[in-house]
DNA sequence: GTCTAGCAGTCCCTCTCCGAGAGTGCTAGC
DNA sequence: GCTAGCACTCTCGGAGAGGGACTGCTAGAC
C-alpha cells in the first residue's frame, strides 16, 4: 500500500498519538494544525511547547510538513499512509447508509444500472467524485447471444453477459436472413460458446472458420459471420459521477486548480490505468499525492477496490477527492460498495 | 425569436453598421468596445467623438450598455437579438467541417450512437457545451419488440423504435416461459402495435386487457402481461458534452460563477423545459441572457433547434455557452447538425 | 532529564492608498 | 454635422503598513 522506498522512522506511542491527532484535526478542519490546537485538546497533558518539539521531530521523520515557516503542520503522503495503515480507527458504514445502498443496488435490474447506481452512491455519500471501471465487453463471460431481424438487411444483435451486462448492436448483413436462421445461429453460438469470454470466443472463431464443416454447413457459416460482426470488443468504460460536488471543496479555491482538475478528468486513460492496477490486489488501495501522476498534480487521492462477479474480477470502483479526505469513513464505504456490487452481480441470474 | 415586448427603436443604416461593428468586435475580443476601437477600423470615416455620440444613442435605445462609467460598451440582450436577426452575416459551415460531421454521424449504427455523436460534435466544434434532448421512449414509434429468455424467470425485452433507438430491459416473470411462446408474444405485439408510439400502445393495452378473448387466449394474455412490464416509459434523456470546455472561457474567471454554472447543469429539468419549448417552433431559436431563468443568472445563451425522424419531431439539440458567442458560425452549425441528424434517423432502416 | 514559560523572529493576510491608464461626456470651434 | 481637446470617472495593480498566527530557541523549574 505504500510505494515509498524510504524506511519509516520508528515512532513511540506518544509520537503516534500526536501524529494521529494532527492528521485527524487537519482532515476535519482543513487548516494547518498548530501545536496550540493539539495542546488544547488536553488529551496528552502536554504544553504547546512540548507538542512543538514532537511535531518538529515528526516533520524531520517525514510525516508532517509546514506550508511556510510560521504556519501549522500538514500531513505528508507518508503521514497519510501511516495514518491509514496504523493510526486511524475505521468507522463502519452506518446501518442507515447500508440500507440506502442496498436498496438502490437491488432496485437495478441489470449490470449497467447497478454500476451506474454504484457510481452515483459513491459520489453522493462522500461528496466526492465516484468512479466505476466497467470491463470491456470482451472480458465478460457470454451468457446468451441473440439475433433479431429488424428490417431488410439490418439485424439486431443482443449479447448478455453472465454478470448481467447487456449490449445490443445493429449490424448490416449482405443479404436478408430469415428469422429462423437467425434464431438458430443465436442458439448455436450460445450453446457452443456460452461460458467463455468474448475474447476467447473471438480466438476460437478464427479456428472455427477454417473448419471443414464451415465450408459446407450453411448455418455454421452464417453463425460465424454474424458473430464476427457483432462480437467485436469495445474499450473498458469509465463511469464518473459528482464532478460538480468537488467544486464545493475548499481545496479548489482557485481557478487554475479547477482547470487542472477538469483536464485530469478529461484524460480518462490515466485514471483507467490506475484503476486497472487495482484489479490485481485484493482489497482497498489508496493512492495519495505523489503516489501517482494523476493525484500528485492536484494533491488528490484515489481510494479504490476491485469488484467481482462470482469468482471473476470484473472491474474496480472508488472515489477521487482531495488528499484531505475522511479515510476512516471512506475506506469502509468503498469496501462495502465493492462487496455489495459483487454480490449483486453474482446474483443476477439466480431466478 | 425575440420575446422582448418592447418595440425596438428604429435605427438608420449608419447606426446599424456601428452597432454591428461593436457587437462583432465584442464577440471577437471579449472586452468592452471603446469608441476609439470602432473609429480605428476606419470603415465609417468618423472620429471617435462621433462614434461616441452614436454609441450613446444606441445605449439609450437599449442595444448597448456600459459595465461602468469609464468603460467601453457591451451588447444587451436586445442588442444580440437584433444582431442575430438583422445585422450579422451568417457564415456557412465549412465543407471540411461538414464532411467531418457527416462521417461521424454515418459511422454510428443506431440512434443512441448518433445522438451521442451529435452532442460531442456540437461541443467539439464550438468549444462550448453541446446538448441533445432525446425523447422519452414512450414518444417513439415502435418498430419491433422481442423477448428473449435469459435464465429461469428472467426475460430480456428488446424494444426497437422506428428511428433506431434501442432499449433493452431485464424483467422478471412469475413463472418460466418457453422460448417459443416468447417469440410468439413478440411477434404478436410487433404486428399489432408496430407503427404506434409506446404511449398509444399503453392506452390500447388497457383496452385489450378487458377484451373477452384475453380471458381465454393464453398467448394473448401472456403478450399483454409482458408488454405491461416492459413497455413502461422512461423520462426524456439529456445528453451533455463539453462542460469542461467552458472552463477555458474567460467569462468564467471567477469561481462563484463556475459554481453557479455547475449548479445550473445539475438542475437538468430547467434545461429540458427550454429544449422542449424548442420542439414547437420550426428552426433555430436563441435564448439570450434574461430571456430565460437558466441563461440569465450567468449571462449565458442557448442556441437550439428541433430534429426529426421522418415527419415526426423527435427532440432538440443545441449549444450552451456565454452570451458572447459567435452566433454567425454557431447558428448555421446547429441548423446543419439538426438536419444531418434528422436525415440519419430517417434513413436508419432503409436497408 | 524532561517539561514549560516567555520571547524574538518569520511569514501571511488584509486593508489602504496612490498613480497610471483607459474611456467617456461635454463644450467650443471649424 | 463633425471633431479636437479637456475634465472627470472608474478600474486595476503595486507598494507599504499593521495585525495575527505560529514557530524555534533559551533559560529555568521540577
Amino acid at each position: 500500500m505504500r510505494p515509498s522506498t524510504r524506511l519509516p522512522a520508528p515512532l513511540n506511542t506518544r509520537d503516534r498519538e500526536i501524529l494521529r491527532d494532527v492528521i485527524y484535526t487537519f482532515i476535519s478542519a482543513g487548516e494547518p494544525v498548530s501545536s496550540r490546537a493539539v495542546a488544547k485538546q488536553e488529551r496528552h497533558g502536554l504544553s504547546s511547547a512540548s507538542i512543538r518539539n514532537i511535531m518538529a521531530d515528526l516533520e524531520e521523520k517525514g510525516y508532517l510538513r509546514q506550508p511556510h515557516t510560521s504556519a501549522g503542520r500538514v500531513p505528508t503522503t507518508a503521514g497519510y499512509h501511516l495514518y491509514i495503515e496504523a493510526l486511524m480507527r475505521q468507522r463502519a458504514v452506518p446501518v442507515k447508509e447500508r440500507r440506502y445502498i442496498d436498496s438502490h443496488i437491488d432496485a437495478a435490474s441489470d449490470a449497467d444500472q447497478r454500476t451506474a447506481a454504484t457510481s452515483q452512491l459513491l459520489s453522493e455519500l462522500t461528496h466526492q467524485v465516484g468512479v466505476v471501471l466497467i470491463p470491456a465487453l470482451a472480458d465478460t463471460v457470454l451468457k446468451t447471444v441473440e439475433f433479431v431481424p429488424v428490417s431488410g438487411r439490418r439485424v439486431l444483435c443482443v449479447v448478455v453477459s453472465s454478470s448481467g451486462f447487456i449490449d445490443s448492436k445493429l449490424v448490416e448483413v449482405e443479404e436478408p436472413i430469415g428469422r429462423e436462421d437467425l434464431v438458430r445461429a443465436g442458439n448455436y453460438l450460445t450453446e457452443t460458446f456460452g461460458g467463455h469470454t468474448l475474447r476467447d470466443i473471438r480466438d476460437r472463431l478464427l479456428v472455427a472458420m477454417d473448419d471443414e464443416r464451415a465450408q459446407v454447413d450453411r448455418l455454421l457459416a452464417l453463425s460465424i459471420a454474424l458473430a464476427k460482426k457483432s462480437l467485436t470488443d469495445g474499450a473498458p468504460e469509465l463511469l464518473m459521477d459528482g464532478t460538480a460536488e468537488l467544486l464545493t471543496q475548499p481545496e479548489l479555491a482557485d481557478l487554475s486548480r479547477v482547470r487542472l482538475l477538469f483536464e485530469a478528468f478529461h484524460d480518462k486513460a490515466r485514471l483507467v490505468r490506475l484503476l486497472n492496477q487495482c484489479l490485481a490486489g485484493g482489497g482497498v488501495r489508496a493512492w495519495i499525492g505523489e503516489d501517482s501522476e494523476l493525484t500528485s498534480e492536484l494533491d488528490f487521492s484515489l481510494v479504490a477496490a476491485p469488484y467481482r462477479a462470482g469468482e471473476r474480477v470484473m472491474g474496480s470502483l472508488g472515489i477521487l477527492g482531495p488528499s484531505r479526505m475522511e479515510y476512516d469513513k471512506v475506506i469502509p464505504l468503498v469496501e462495502y460498495l465493492a462487496d455489495t456490487l459483487s454480490e449483486a452481480l453474482a446474483r443476477t441470474f439466480e431466478t
